[in-house]
RNA sequence: GGUCCUGUGGCCGAGGGGUUAGGCAAGGCUCUGCAAAAGCUUCUACAGCGGUUCAAAUCCGCUCGGGACCUCCA
C-alpha cells in the first residue's frame, strides 16, 4: 500500500512521518499578509502551497482547522527614520484612517487570493482585534523574567532566554553568530538604544505622539511587537501546542524563531510540532524588489498590465505553475515558463473532457492502481506536487491514446481513472477549468451549427468555405479538431 | 562580515551513487482535403576543476555564478 505522509520539518531539518496530536484533528497556522500594500506574486505562493497541503490532509480524512492571520498593526517602516507604523505612514500620506487603509488592502488581498480557488481559513484573526491577548502574553513574559520595560517599551531578553533555552533551534543559528554579525549590517532603528542587547526584540512599542494606531497598555500607549501577535492568536485558536505552523522562508528568522521563544517562555513548549517553510519566488532569475522595479502585483498578472508581461495569465495558470515546482525550491517566473504551464494546463483539461467520452473495452492496457499509488507516494513525500503532476500527465497520455483508438481500457479501470483524475485535479490540487462554463451552454449549440455547415461544405469539397469557417472560429477563440467520427472544438484563451 | 541554500538539456522544473521525470519549445513520422488536435519518435543535461568509488549529475573539497536570512518582507 501507500507510504505514510511525511513532512519536511524545518525544526529538525528532516522529513518526518506526520502524526497529529489529536487524531483526526489537525491545527494549522499560516502567517498571513501585512496589509499595507496590494498583493504581489510573492504573496500567492504560500496560500497556493498550503491550500494543497490542507486539501490533501482533508482528503486523507483529517479535520483541519486552518488559521491565517491578518497583520494590521505594528510593522515599523524599515526604510524610514521615524519608526512609524507602516500602516499609519500610508494613512497620513493619503489622509485616511489607518483602519480604512488596512481594510482596503485586506479586501484587495482577499479578492486576488480567492481567485486562486483556495480554501478559506477557518478563522482569520486580525492582530488589531487581539491586543488584549497580546498584552496578557507580554505581561506573563515580564513576570517570568524574560522581558524588560524600557521607556514604555517592552523587549524580549534574548540573551537570558538563550541561557536556559535554545534560541536558534529553528533557524539553525547560534547566538554567538548573531552577536558577531550584529555590528556589520545592523540597521539603525528607533529604540535600539533602549535594548540591553541588539538581538532583543520588541514585544510592545511605545507610540510617538503622531503615531495614530495605538492602544493602552500597562507600559504605555503603544502597539504590539511584530512576533507576539502570531503567538497570541495561534495559542488562542489552536492551543498552546498544535500540529503545523507555516510561512515563507523569509519568516524563519527572526519571526518564527521569536514566536518559539515567546511561546516557550509562556507555555513551556514549542508551539508547533511541524514547521513548514516555502521558498521565495524570483522573476527572470532575479529576486523581486522595489529597487529593481520588477515587482508584479497579482492584479497585474491577471490583467497582463505590466511592462514585463507579454500577456495576461489566469489565476489557475498561476496556481498550476506554482504547483509544478516543489515548495521548498525557489521558483522563477518568466513569460515562457508561464506560457508553458498555460499550455500544459489546457492539455490537461482537454483530456479531462475526453475522459467522459471514452469507449469501454473488454480488456485494459493500463493498471490505474499502480499509477494511483505513484501519485499518492509523491504527495506523501513532503507534498511533491511536481512529481504528482508528472504522473497526472501520464494519465493524460493514457486518455488521449484510448480516445485515438491506440489502446483500450475496461470498465473497472476506466472508473478508477475517472475517480483518480477528478480527485487529484479538483479535490487535492484545487484546479478548475476556467473555460467559460456558464456561457458555454449557450455557445455550444451555436458552434455546433457552424460545425454542421462546415462539414456540409467539406462534403461538397468546398474547402474554401470550410476553411473560412474554421479560420473565423479560431479567430473568435474556438479551436476546431477534426476527429475520425466527429468534429469537436475547444475554447482557447486569447 | 556571519549563517545557510542553490547552479540540470532552447525555457521552466523533478530526481539525487548504476534504471525514461514531467510540462513547454524544436525536428521527423502517422492520421487529415489541408491544418489543428492527438499518437509515435528524435535531439539539446546535470557550472568548472580535483578527489572518494567497480560506478558520480548525485558524496567530499576548491573555484566561479545565483539566491535567502542576519530586527519587522510571503
Amino acid at each position: 500500500m501507500e507510504s505514510p505522509l511525511k513532512i519536511h520539518n524545518t525544526l529538525t531539518g528532516k522529513s518526518e512521518v506526520f502524526t497529529p496530536i489529536n487524531h483526526p484533528y489537525v491545527g494549522l497556522y499560516l502567517c498571513g499578509p501585512t496589509v499595507y500594500g496590494y498583493p504581489h506574486l510573492g504573496h500567492s505562493r504560500g496560500p497556493v502551497i498550503f491550500d494543497v497541503i490542507i486539501r490533501y490532509l482533508i482528503h486523507l480524512g483529517y479535520k483541519v482547522r486552518f488559521v491565517r492571520n491578518i497583520t494590521d498593526v505594528g510593522h515599523l517602516l524599515n526604510d524610514a527614520d521615524d519608526g512609524e507604523d507602516k500602516i499609519a505612514k500610508k494613512a497620513k500620506l493619503e489622509k485616511l484612517e489607518p483602519m480604512e487603509i488596512a481594510q482596503h488592502f485586506t479586501e484587495a488581498y482577499h479578492e486576488e487570493i480567492n481567485k486562486l480557488n483556495v480554501i478559506k481559513p477557518s478563522i482569520e484573526p486580525r492582530a488589531s482585534g487581539h491586543i488584549i491577548e497580546q498584552i496578557e502574553m507580554i505581561s506573563k513574559i515580564i513576570e517570568l523574567g524574560y522581558a524588560y520595560v524600557a521607556n514604555g517599551s517592552v523587549y524580549f531578553d534574548v540573551i537570558k532566554y538563550a541561557q536556559k533555552y535554545n534560541y536558534g533551534e529553528l533557524s539553525g543559528r547560534v547566538i554567538e553568530d548573531l552577536i558577531a554579525g550584529a555590528g556589520q549590517a545592523r540597521r539603525e532603528l528607533e529604540g535600539q538604544y533602549e535594548k540591553k542587547n541588539p538581538n532583543d526584540f520588541a514585544l510592545w512599542k511605545k507610540a510617538s505622539e503622531e503615531h495614530i494606531m495605538q492602544w493602552n497598555s500597562p507600559w504605555s500607549m503603544g502597539f504590539p511587537g511584530w512576533h507576539i501577535e502570531c503567538s497570541a492568536m495561534s495559542a488562542k485558536y489552536l492551543g498552546k501546542t498544535f500540529d503545523i505552523h507555516g510561512g515563507g522562508m523569509d519568516l524563519l528568522f527572526p519571526h518564527h524563531e521569536s514566536e518559539i521563544a515567546q511561546s516557550t517562555v509562556c507555555h513551556n513548549i514549542n508551539p508547533a510540532n511541524y514547521w513548514i517553510h516555502h521558498n521565495m519566488v524570483t522573476l527572470n532569475g532575479q529576486k523581486m524588489a522595489k529597487s529593481l522595479n520588477n515587482g508584479i502585483l497579482l492584479s497585474e498578472l491577471f490583467s497582463g498590465n505590466h511592462h514585463l508581461l507579454e500577456k495576461a495569465y489566469s489565476p489557475i495558470t498561476l496556481k498550476f505553475f506554482i504547483l509544478q515546482a516543489h515548495y521548498r525550491s525557489t521558483l522563477d517566473f518568466s513569460n515562457d515558463a508561464l506560457k508553458a504551464s498555460e499550455k500544459g494546463l489546457q492539455r490537461l483539461f482537454n483530456s479531462l473532457e475526453l475522459l467522459n467520452k471514452l469507449k469501454i473495452s473488454e480488456k485494459s492496457d493500463f493498471d490505474i492502481t499502480e499509477l494511483k499509488n505513484k501519485i499518492y507516494d509523491a504527495l506523501n513525500d513532503d507534498f511533491n506536487t511536481p512529481i504528482a503532476i508528472s504522473y497526472i500527465f501520464e494519465a493524460v497520455n493514457i486518455i488521449n491514446k484510448i480516445n485515438d483508438g491506440y489502446a483500450t481500457i475496461d470498465k473497472e479501470e476506466l472508473s478508477k481513472l475517472k475517480n483518480l483524475m477528478n480527485t487529484m485535479i479538483f479535490d487535492v490540487l484545487g484546479l478548475k477549468n476556467e473555460q467559460l462554463t456558464n456561457t458555454k451552454q449557450y455557445i455550444d449549440p451555436l458552434i455546433k451549427i457552424l460545425l454542421e455547415l462546415r462539414n456540409e461544405a467539406k462534403k461538397n469539397k468546398d474547402y474554401k468555405k470550410s476553411d473560412e469557417i474554421r479560420d473565423k472560429l479560431l479567430k473568435a477563440g474556438f479551436e476546431i479538431k477534426d476527429g475520425k467520427d466527429e468534429t469537436t472544438y475547444s475554447i482557447i484563451k486569447e
